[in-house]
DNA sequence: TATAATCTCTCCATCAAGTGGAAGGTCAAG
DNA sequence: CTTGACCTTCCACTTGATGGAGAGATTATA
């Protein structure tokens, strides 16, 4: 199928898929004569198993991986636990990190009468 | 004083400081004969300013009209507040998506054996 | 005063992960 | 034969910097 064809089966934009043909994440089976990019069923289950992984905010490289993992039926599972778990940790690391900024944005928000007066503890926090 | 020392009693690095003298958002008070920009200390507590709201993670466009209303006497502080409250919402949403994620994520990192078989859930997840 | 070290300048490239658009080639239907 | 939908490559743009090259300015030391 082409790539409109293949787009649309794995939920993703033609330009998507092209940047990952591109980037040589997701190859298509083949080019035609023309040189029209031709998936097969199995590169769309790349490209379904990708947009997963990416949804997961997993990096690109993550991805690679992931997805070379995905191919090789001799993997282990603690090298993908792994690469979840790091991803795992950053996820917590920032998730904590915007926790913070949101309860002291919060307070400040709060604290603000948001009239028509100048005063602002918002202001004067950054001052 | 140059940029290198305004750079410093602001915590930012030089090349950031002439970043956004590039962009019009912390401009120097002068330029010598010779081309240095040169601060003054309204200029680095615009800098500071600017470096207090962007660890809010506040965007360069909210940081410039956040300047803006820094340096206006006739603000109202309910702008302020707009720009703020608007800000955290992003950041709640944002931090319930991270949330979602590593609940999800930490679901099959745990349930996977992470051990030498091939067999994956999160593999699985994601096929 | 000469020179070396340190600053500073501008300009260009790079990062992530696409997205948008231009200009042009291909293909099937009518 | 032409229209329209689809496809191609190539280039630019996004955010918020950061790194480096090559050159000029300033300051410290010999």
């Amino acid at each position: 199928m082409n790539i409109g064809e293949a787009a649309n089966q794995a939920g993703l934009s033609v330009k998507t898929v092209r940047y990952y043909s591109d980037i040589g994440l997701v190859s298509p089976s083949y080019r035609s004569a023309s040189g029209y990019r031709n998936y097969d069923s199995t590169s769309v289950k790349k490209l379904i198993f990708v947009k997963r992984a990416r949804s997961f905010d997993f990096s690109i490289e993550d991805c690679r991986e992931l997805l070379d993992l995905y191919q090789d039926k001799n993997r282990t599972s603690s090298n993908v636990r792994r690469i979840a778990k790091e991803h795992l940790i950053r996820i917590q690391r920032k998730e904590s990190e915007l926790k913070n900024l949101r309860l002291e944005l919060n307070h400040l928000v709060k604290a603000c009468a948001g009239d028509d007066r100048p005063d602002c503890p918002i202001i004067d926090y950054f001052s």
